[in-house]
RNA sequence: AGGGGGUUAGCUCAGUUGGUAGAGCGCCACCCUUACAAGGUGGAUGUCGCAGGUUCGAGCCCUGUACCCCCUACCA
């Protein structure tokens, strides 16, 4: 026979003890394990690759916390699942972070050369690369780990390649010289995602630009006068006024021996400044637009670290900073200068090396958006991708309306390389998925690859499908594409999700995921965005060191709610730590109850007999369908806060508070009666389904306990999650009425605990009571469950009986539903009985003011008419009882005083 | 500037078919009652931002308004 040892349990939950020992338990049989071929119904996630560099953040934390408690959700719901790990090469970032080393060891990472510099960054990769696919471990990640990618893996290459080279047939890929966000630092073009402004405190100055006729002037303001070298247009608002016969004119620039026409544009704000701007095409992105507009020349002043170059004449050579104080030192000198003035302006900057970011013009890749835009906003407009909550779907579409050409270029190294290669012969482009020796037009043996590498999103685009096996047709795309939701957060709905739904279209003419399930981003106590450069960035492995991954886990859940973002509280996490301790030590009374329990011949499908049941064991079956109902209905609409809080209440309140203290009478006695059976085969049951419900949520602690219970089966990642519809046979066990009549029994108890408290009883005081019951039901229910009132409300004696003398005691109405008793508890000698009437002047004046309220309503002719039947009805019920209830507090209180 | 969100107990937040408000933390009182002091029992606390409207009835629906936050785009 198997013995439980419970005592032996320690009296706090330890997460360290736990978490690490089952994941590798759970790792070992397989149960993260995707079926290729099933009949079960797949359900499948991919994983956001978070960065090969990254550490886990909060973020991360809760994304996957959510992607797990989904996956664990549906996998213990008989689902086929499949949760595609993967982490990413990040091309930017990694760079960056593998050249500040470099740079620590004295090292140039450009001069290395390419070659020197990838090794270096690959044994970067092996050392750290495993590092977070750790810290997602910690966190209980049940990913298929098996099949865990790499954004550079050998595979999604192929894919990679195969995508660009297909793209480039249908000519939605091409060269084109565009001004795109130029890091002087990385020497690289880098995505709008990858620039953060930042406030300057800088300078506006007034330039004088005469007219090449000699008829006058106009004032140009600006903040980066450096930059006029570059100008090839003056604008003003072709409705001003004051501006209308310089329109057509030339201007003499300043400092150069150019001319350049004055144009008109609407963009230009009458109001602002002076209503002249200058026109910079090369180097501002407005300009560039308007130069588009007007078919002016783009002059090109920078080189790509940033200097200026031939084109900027005498400043050559100089960076910006540099050529902008010898261009005002000279414009001053030439008397050009009007004025300056001081001016915060909001200045790009590169996230990664925090370099100023320079529009610039140069040759890069894009992706042609316009015909791939098309399908994509379809799928969503017409329900194919669910975006939940729905109001980003309007996000979405809204976007792919102004969508403009992804430029997918970048000069870095660290990266997919671009698959193009050019014949130094004929100057030609071989475009092709393996490498060629020769160019597919002249034959010539004299080719160069591109030099640059693609944006790192361009392998994420790919990766539902690329992860799969893709381009080969794969049974895992068979079973697992489209996948069925993708879970992240809204921040890079552009730059990751449009572009999946449009590369899945387009290359597996499906849409990539079902649904979208978009959270909020954690802030900090403050509402702050949370970043380690603030410093306010939590550590979610400390947090998890020092209150166990389940407790964080279900401090996130108990927050998701709507999209919303998230504030992090770490009193909050500390509330949930202790929810699982409280669970622990609840597992660990449970167990001691059950130390000679014998477990059925049937194991968990052996139920107990409906007839032996006691109120308390249908009172708490009744209340598992309770949360059985709520918390499948709250998943399947991803309230998982609603789901946390419904089960930590069940948990909590309803089992620990209630449930095992109606227990204890009936485990206190020393016989083994049918009672006593009855209740510990119950207890069994409703500790099992317990841990399976909250699994999802909690999965360290649930699986620990769930080994040591007595009815169990092998492991609860693979038991069936609990619903009204598969334990429809336990939860018939239950009964509302009993659990009605149960809520009386609590409510007596708590009543008798009242009026202990506000007359400050000590608790160790035992005390007699009189119950008294209005009718034979209450009569019945009382006289059933009377020791557990007994012990409960800490009673020496308990009589129940309508009459008997009032004379010096506390009386407390109690109802619920039908159901009605007066509380009495004699005080004599007991305590100052002014206390008591302060009690009960407490509970008169509350009841009146309900009264009060009540009678206005029940007296509104319009809301006797128009309200419906059983709001009307309960009015009247509850008027009558408040009335009821007034009179019986009167009549104590007469006594007393 | 455009788009979105928020404003509910001291703090952090729930509140999906409109029927007179909930949780956690904190606070007060009493308790080491042999599962848990990371605990137990009892208690206090809200004109649900403001002003209107619809309705018999509004935290919830509509209009306006104030303040805060986020996102996108920024004035040269």
């Amino acid at each position: 026979m198997l013995r439980y040892l419970s005592m032996e349990l320690p009296d706090r939950y330890n997460p360290k003890d736990v978490e690490g020992r089952i994941y590798q338990w759970w790792m070992s049989r397989g149960y993260f394990k995707a079926e290729e071929k099933s009949t079960r119904v797949p359900y499948s996630v991919i994983l956001p690759p978070p960065n090969v560099t990254g550490s886990l953040h909060l973020g991360h934390a809760l994304n996957h916390t959510i992607q797990d408690t989904l996956v664990r959700w549906k996998r213990m719901s008989g689902f086929n699942v499949l949760w595609m790990p993967g982490t990413d090469h990040a091309g930017i970032a990694t760079q960056a972070v593998v050249e500040r080393e470099l740079k620590k060891e004295g090292k140039n990472g450009r001069a290395m050369g390419r070659e020197e510099f990838v090794k270096r960054v690959w044994q970067w990769k092996e050392q750290y690369g495993d590092r977070i696919v750790e810290q997602m471990k910690r966190l209980g990640d049940s990913c298929d780990w098996e099949r865990l990618t790499f954004t550079l893996d050998e595979d999604v290459s192929l894919a990679v390649r195969k995508v660009f080279v297909d793209l480039y047939n249908k000519n939605l890929i091409y060269k084109g010289l565009r001004l795109i966000n130029w890091s002087t630092g990385l020497e690289s073009a880098i995505s709008d995602l990858e620039v953060e402004f930042r406030e300057i405190k800088g300078s506006i100055y007034h330039i004088r630009y005469e007219l090449a006729d000699g008829s006058g002037a106009v004032e140009v303001a600006t903040t980066r006068p450096e930059t006029l070298l570059g100008d090839t247009a003056v604008a003003v608002h072709p409705d001003d006024e004051r501006y209308q016969s310089f329109i057509g004119k030339k201007v003499k620039l300043p400092l150069t021996s150019r001319q350049i026409p004055v144009i008109a544009d609407a963009y230009v704000e009458r109001e602002f400044g002076s209503g002249v701007v200058k026109i910079t095409p090369a180097h501002d992105f407005n300009d560039y637009a308007i130069g588009q507009r007007h078919k002016l020349p783009m002059l090109n002043i920078l080189n790509k670290d940033g200097t200026l170059n031939a084109n900027a004449g005498a400043y050559s050579g100089n960076k910006v900073q540099e050529a902008r104080k010898l261009v005002l030192a000279d414009l001053e000198a030439q008397n050009l200068l009007v004025k300056t003035e001081p001016h915060t302006h909001q200045v790009g900057h590169c996230t990664r090396t925090g370099s100023v970011v320079e529009p610039f013009l140069s040759e890069q890749w894009f992706v042609k958006m316009g015909p791939l835009a098309t399908p994509a906003k379809r799928v969503v407009e017409s329900g194919t991708v669910i975006f939940e909550p729905e109001s980003w779907a309007k996000t979405y579409l809204h976007w792919m309306d102004i969508i403009q050409d992804w430029c997918i270029s970048r000069q870095l190294w660290w990266g997919h390389r671009i698959p193009v290669w050019t014949c130094l012969a004929c100057k030609k482009l071989t475009v092709s998925i393996e490498d060629p020796t020769q160019c597919q037009h002249c034959a010539s043996k004299e080719i160069q690859q591109d030099e640059d590498v693609l944006d790192t999103w361009f392998s994420s685009a790919l990766w539902p499908f690329s992860t799969m096996g893709w381009p080969a047709g794969t049974e895992l795309q068979q079973t697992f594409y489209p996948t069925t939701i993708l879970v992240t957060a809204f921040d890079i709905i552009f730059f990751w999700v449009a572009r999946m739904i449009i590369m899945g279209l387009e290359f597996k003419q499906d849409v990539p995921f079902r649904t979208v399930f978009i959270h909020g981003v954690i802030r900090d106590a403050q509402g702050k965005k949370m970043s380690k450069s603030v410093g306010n960035a939590e550590d979610p492995v400390q947090l998890i060191e020092d209150n166990g991954a389940d407790a964080l886990r279900y401090t996130l859940l108990s927050q998701v709610a709507s999209g919303r973002d998230l504030k992090f509280s770490a009193q909050r996490l500390e509330g949930y730590r202790n929810f699982m301790n409280k669970l622990w030590n609840g597992t660990r009374f449970s167990l001691n109850s059950l130390r000679n329990f014998v477990p059925p011949a049937g194991g968990l499908s052996a139920l107990p007999v409906k007839s032996e049941l006691s109120d308390p064991d249908q009172w708490i079956i009744f209340k598992l369908g309770v949360v059985e109902r709520e918390v499948d209905e709250m998943l399947k609409s991803y309230r998982f806060s609603e789901a946390a809080n419904s089960l930590y209440a069940f948990v909590w309140n309803t089992f620990c508070d209630w449930y095992l203290e109606f227990t204890k009478p009936i485990f206190a006695s020393p016989h083994e009666t049918p009672e006593k059976k009855a209740t510990q085969l119950v207890l069994a049951h409703i500790l099992n389904r317990t841990v399976r419900l909250l699994h999802p949520f909690a999965p360290f602690i649930t699986e620990e306990i769930y080994q040591k219970l007595p009815l169990k089966g092998e492991a609860l990642i693979v038991d069936t999650y609990p619903t009204p519809k598969n334990d429809k046979a336990f939860l018939a066990l239950g009964s509302e009425d009993v659990a009605t009549e149960l809520d009386l029994v609590r409510e007596v108890i708590t009543a008798i605990r009242n009026i202990r408290g506000e007359n400050r009883i000590k608790p160790g005081v035992r005390i007699a009571a009189r119950l008294s019951p209005m009718d034979d039901r209450a009569q019945k229910i009382l006289g059933t469950n009377k020791a557990s009132i007994m012990t409960m409300a800490k009673l020496e004696s308990c009589e129940i009986s309508a009459s008997g003398d009032l004379a010096k005691c506390a009386v407390q109405p109690v109802h619920v539903k039908t159901l009605n008793v007066d509380v009495i508890v004699p005080l004599a000698g007991l305590v100052d009985i002014e206390e008591e009437v302060k009690r009960i002047r407490k509970a008169i004046e509350k009841l009146q003011r309900e009264v009060a309220s009540l009678t206005q309503r029940m007296s509104d002719k319009s809301f006797m008419a128009n309200a419906p039947e059983d709001v009307v009805e309960q009015g009247k019920r509850q008027l009558e009882e408040s009335r009821g209830q007034i009179s019986t507090l009167e009549s104590a209180l007469a006594r007393l005083l």
